[in-house]
DNA sequence: TTTAATTACGAAATCGTTTTCGTACTCTTC
DNA sequence: GAAGAGTACGAAAACGATTTCGTAATTAAA
């Protein structure tokens, strides 16, 4: 009695296997009478329906992939936490992978996927723009995927971002409306949709309150954390006059901090830091960090919600009810590391 | 041509689909020659096998599941991260799945997977003692499980905890030795095992140092937010003389954060306060955080271990060649929040 | 009363692999 | 040159569910 199935049941209650696999599935061609009594058997005997066969047959999984570049990162769990809710009240099960940042991770990772275990796939993009073939290879196979954060805008497929050109700028504006005279765009890479979004609003503000260039910089720390952190330091010595740091991501913004203290620079007197971030301690810290937060698990439940849209349309995108692009606000939080 | 699989191989190649697999295989039964053409052939038409055919013949899904009570949680994120870097290695899949810190749902994810789709699960419970049925269809389903940081000890199965006891033991000397008079412990609930042992070496302690009964205090905030801000914020008001809080998770220690700015209570000066904690800006708070930092990627690296190891044995503990109560040591880090 | 439609079920094919047996064929070995 | 061993492959039966297509039996319609 190892495990229970279909055939042992259609055994045990005098009927076939088709008429048992209809009557789990409520179908309008066995009596209510059959069907209570082989849900009961099945209950009683606490049948499960073998997935992989179910799978199988049906070219469906229930069950999506998560493709993230971090995951130890408030941001990406909070869109986890997004995701789940909804994913949850479906029935699908959630798959996560994470790419660590480096690119051909991703493109491995999506490689495997197209072997059909899942029925779409989320994905917060890792990818250099010079490698879009395994989003066509997804695209190709009627893959349904749906970019969140970092998105591949060259890939015809929905997507839900924040308005990170605005929120650069309205972060930018804030530093510039606090006295700053240097100004620093502290980022990961320059291959990054949303980052780059940021760096463009930030460039737009400077441009606009005539900023002189040579006051502006970009500072491209990079993903690994003991070279991100050279970088960094590096940059803050000397440290030039009234800078004013607009970091892309929380990461970095940390480690600035840590560097602060370890070299002795004081926030916000000789320096001004926002970020984009969801710490949940951002209020607390030694001075509490103005951020610009997106909503993260708004992100996480509107990008599964597009998903599943695009899972039952089959991919075809042109016939989803909600436009495919959805725009979420970030919100500005003003604390005391930009106070003038 | 939807898809390739074996069939069309075969047929491509004037073989039959055996020898194919076969081939695919490695297997000693084909020549060299052969597996070099099918080889060829299936790369060439990019053939990827069908997961679902697969695991329903080998009753195998190279899949695992993590259980938790939450994502949005820098020790489970961190977790995630150390049993992913083993699964990719082996090249296994991981399934997410959150409680919510809710004791059905955690029951109804169990049963769920009872069905097969998974090889094996990590579990941290969010499971109350007294009901271990789900427990216990694992067990006789097969299924291998490991338990880490919160462990359920009436279940025979592996484990990877760390050294509660003893960490809150030196917690709770540590802020004795701070000069503190009363004591507070707080708590999610009193049904988590790492959260108990936590509880236990407070108690031994205070009770070692002669600390007077009615100076100890034990608060159960729950896992509610709303509801732990405000018994939190009532048990501070009034606030007992020299108050020492151990916070026995790193949310508690937040909040308690928040509560202090907002009804002015100066850290350390009228309240000390150490936790256990992954913040990475720990260092950074104002005051800085004494932490009790648990090894969380370690943990999920010899969870995943042990799992994978049971997996192979076929959940068979006893040929196992590591011993599967694994216990990890967290490491103390005295910061401002506790000075004296 | 005959025909048509409906109801309730079963046989068998199918999804794509894996695996167990067979079995031709070649190669030793005495 | 006969027996045995090894080599290289194929046919077919699994795995467990779903689904298509029949078809008896009943009911309804003409």
């Amino acid at each position: 009695m190892e495990n229970m199935n279909i055939k042992k049941l259609a055994k045990e209650l005098n009927l076939s296997v088709s008429t048992v696999s209809k009557a789990l599935h409520d179908s309008y061609e066995i009596k209510a009478e059959t069907k209570e009594k082989v849900l009961a058997l099945a209950k009683q005997l606490n049948y499960q329906p073998n997935p992989f066969a179910s799978s199988l047959r049906r070219n469906s999984s229930k069950t999506i992939a998560v493709v993230i570049p971090e995951i130890a990162h408030n941001f990406f769990s909070l869109v986890i936490n997004g995701i789940e809710s909804i994913a949850e009240e479906l029935k699908y099960h959630v798959l996560i992978y994470i790419t660590h940042e480096i690119p051909e991770k991703e493109e491995q990772i999506i490689q495997h996927l197209l072997n059909g275990r899942v029925d779409g796939i989320l994905i917060s993009s890792s990818g250099t723009s010079n490698n879009n073939a395994h989003y066509h290879e997804l695209v190709q196979k009627g893959i349904p995927f749906v970019f969140f954060d970092r998105a591949n805008f060259e890939i015809d497929a929905p997507r839900v971002i924040t308005d990170d050109y605005q929120a650069g700028f309205q972060a930018t504006e804030h530093l510039i409306k606090s006295q700053c005279k240097h100004f620093a765009f502290l980022s990961l890479s320059n291959q990054m949709s949303a980052i780059n979004h940021r760096k463009d609003g930030f460039l737009a503000a400077l441009k606009q309150y005539q900023i002189e260039p040579s006051h502006v910089h970009i500072i491209e720390a990079g993903t690994d954390e003991t070279l991100s952190f050279q970088i960094i330091r590096d940059s803050l010595q000397p440290l030039p006059e009234s800078l004013g740091i607009f970091s892309s991501v929380e990461k970095l913004a940390i480690q600035t901090y840590h560097i602060c203290k370890e070299i002795n620079i004081i926030i916000p007197k000789q320096l001004k830091i926002i970020s984009f971030s969801n710490l949940p301690t951002a209020a607390l810290l030694n001075p509490a960090l103005s951020t610009l937060t997106q909503p993260a698990f708004s992100i996480g439940k509107e990008a599964a919600l597009l998903l599943f849209q695009s899972i039952k349309n089959k991919g075809k995108i042109q016939q989803m009810t909600t436009l495919p692009h959805i725009i979420l606000k970030s919100t500005l939080f003003i604390r005391e590391s930009t106070k003038f």
